[in-house]
DNA sequence: AAAAGGATCACCT
DNA sequence: GGTGATCCTTTTT
């Protein structure tokens, strides 16, 4: 089932580990691809020192105030995008950062598109990491802003069967520089899943 | 106009 | 575990 506006309105802690197993539909000129949600991330608040918006509210961060269950998708190194999904309440800048995700369908067409990105490389675990997750299903600058809950080409599925997975909490990839943020456990993976990023 | 900073990746040991 | 490559956006002068 289509998950609602609802179900982001809540902490953005909350929301990224339940969210874990749930499926993300892709569909575009190249067709559909189907990514299982292993591995997510949350950032929430101005007084989270890694979430863009602990630097105030900026014509960047001015989604992440603004209505749940649209995609927050930035460029960082100037190469790849990261993919969220703004959470929370109006006015409370939170978001859940798609770090990996076990594609389940369309599986040539992830392929196709990481094999004519310079900077990837296909392997075996292919979609994992936020940027190369962004490649395989084509998350750029276009969908900045763009609406999961309305779109019929972009949004999340809690699958029929689904049922909560284990579920391993640990601390934040690349925040070295987030103080006394840096360590807390708010990154989320599926247990013993092969598609986790990192370690 | 210039500088600095990255929510990463691939490759190495 | 660690390092270097990469180049766009934001921030500062």
């Amino acid at each position: 089932m289509k998950l609602d506006r609802k179900y982001f309105l809540r902490n953005s802690v909350v929301v990224a580990e339940d969210i874990l197993g749930y499926f993300l539909i892709c569909k575009s000129d190249e067709g559909k691809v189907v990514g299982k949600i292993i591995e997510t991330e949350a950032y929430m608040g101005e007084d989270d020192l890694a979430c863009h918006a602990s630097r105030g509210r900026t014509k960047r961060t001015e989604l992440l105030y603004h209505d749940a269950g649209h995609l927050y998708i930035y460029l960082n190194y100037g190469i790849f995008y990261m993919t969220n999904v703004v959470c929370g309440k109006i006015n409370s800048p939170e978001a859940v950062l798609l770090r990996s995700v076990e594609i389940i369908e369309g599986i040539e067409i992830a392929k196709k598109r990481i094999n004519r990105n310079k900077y990837v490389k296909l392997n075996h675990s292919f979609a994992t990491g936020p940027g190369k997750l962004s490649i395989a299903l084509d998350f750029n600058k276009n969908q900045n802003g763009l609406d999961i809950i309305t779109s019929n080409e972009i949004y999340i599925e809690k699958p029929d069967n689904h049922r909560r997975p284990p579920i391993v909490k640990t601390s934040r990839i690349g925040v070295y520089y987030a103080k006394h943020c840096k360590n807390y456990p708010w990154r989320f993976y599926i247990k013993d899943n092969p598609f986790v990023s990192k370690k």
